[in-house]
DNA sequence: CCTTGACCTCAAGTTAGGTTGAGCTCGTAG
DNA sequence: CTACGAGCTCAACCTAACTTGAGGTCAAGG
């Protein structure tokens, strides 16, 4: 006889099938990704749907999507139904354009700096990569602006 | 008479011409990107060349790479004479490979996932997204790995 | 000379995305 | 029934890249 197919997962089990670690998945909770019920006993209950989220979350990171980023798109997910193909691939769909966006961005970077190594300024004001706009592509708090040398400078 | 240039210039005028705090600059000296000399008082004293210095880690993290890949970048300037504009060019083209190298793994990414957004798999073991080599591409800790579902799952 | 703003050091705080450890409870195999 | 692995909570710790604060010094103008 096969082991019976149980109707919720643990943690334990999620982990295992996610290959995310158990204090990650409970991470995930607390940021509201994930939202397990609980047996009598206080342990999590996972849906087997939630094999799918994991990997939802783990993809969209590898794409450089932050976890609040996520959250946004998981929650475009329909509310007490599991989620069906259609819906993920809409959701997919939708980070897609993201990823688009990030990839012009460092596009355009680059075609700037291709202009700048002839040149070899990276710091004049005049320099193409003096760009505030550009910085959207980049994540974290990094520098607030660029200025670079005048005439007699250096 | 105009005011006469200085030839080393303190940490609030450098401040001051490329827009980075005081403290991110002293910061950046504990992480050996910077090698201000110091007056009798004790007080930092910048070359003027360093404001390209800092211009040029400015430009590298909009482009994404840490402190520590900005020095390896630094540490190939010629040390003991102002650097070039020949010089600057050089270390350029160095990162731009990088950059390249950046722009083309997110490409891959994003041709997979066009690939996955008409089934709206996203999780399946079979999945194009199902690919370790690629996780160079994104940076952080982010996750180790992904597992996807078997043909009775959801 | 005195004031004031710019500098100094060192320690601690911040955000993201978790991990680790302590101390305790659950639940299942033998 | 009892052991013990799996779970639980909560607090503390981790890295990166800085910022903030406390407490003290330097230097230039009046």
């Amino acid at each position: 006889m096969p082991a019976r197919v149980e109707k919720t997962i643990s943690i334990g089990t999620l982990s295992d099938r996610t290959g995310v670690a158990v204090s990650a998945l409970r991470y995930y909770e607390t940021q509201n990704l994930l939202f397990p019920e609980r047996n009598s006993g206080g342990q999590r209950r996972f849906l087997r749907a939630d094999i799918r989220r994991v990997s939802f979350i783990l993809i969209a990171q590898t794409f450089g999507f932050s976890i609040a980023q996520i959250k946004e798109q998981l929650d475009r997910l329909p509310q007490g139904r599991t989620p069906t193909k259609r819906d993920w691939s809409r959701i997919s769909t939708h980070f897609k354009s993201h990823l688009d966006e990030k990839i012009a961005a460092l596009e355009s970077m680059r075609d700037k700096l291709d202009g700048c190594i002839g040149c070899g300024c990276l710091s004049l004001q005049s320099c193409a990569l003096y760009n505030p706009a550009d910085k959207a592509a980049t994540k974290g708090t990094g520098p607030r602006y660029l200025m670079g040398d005048r005439s007699q400078d250096i």
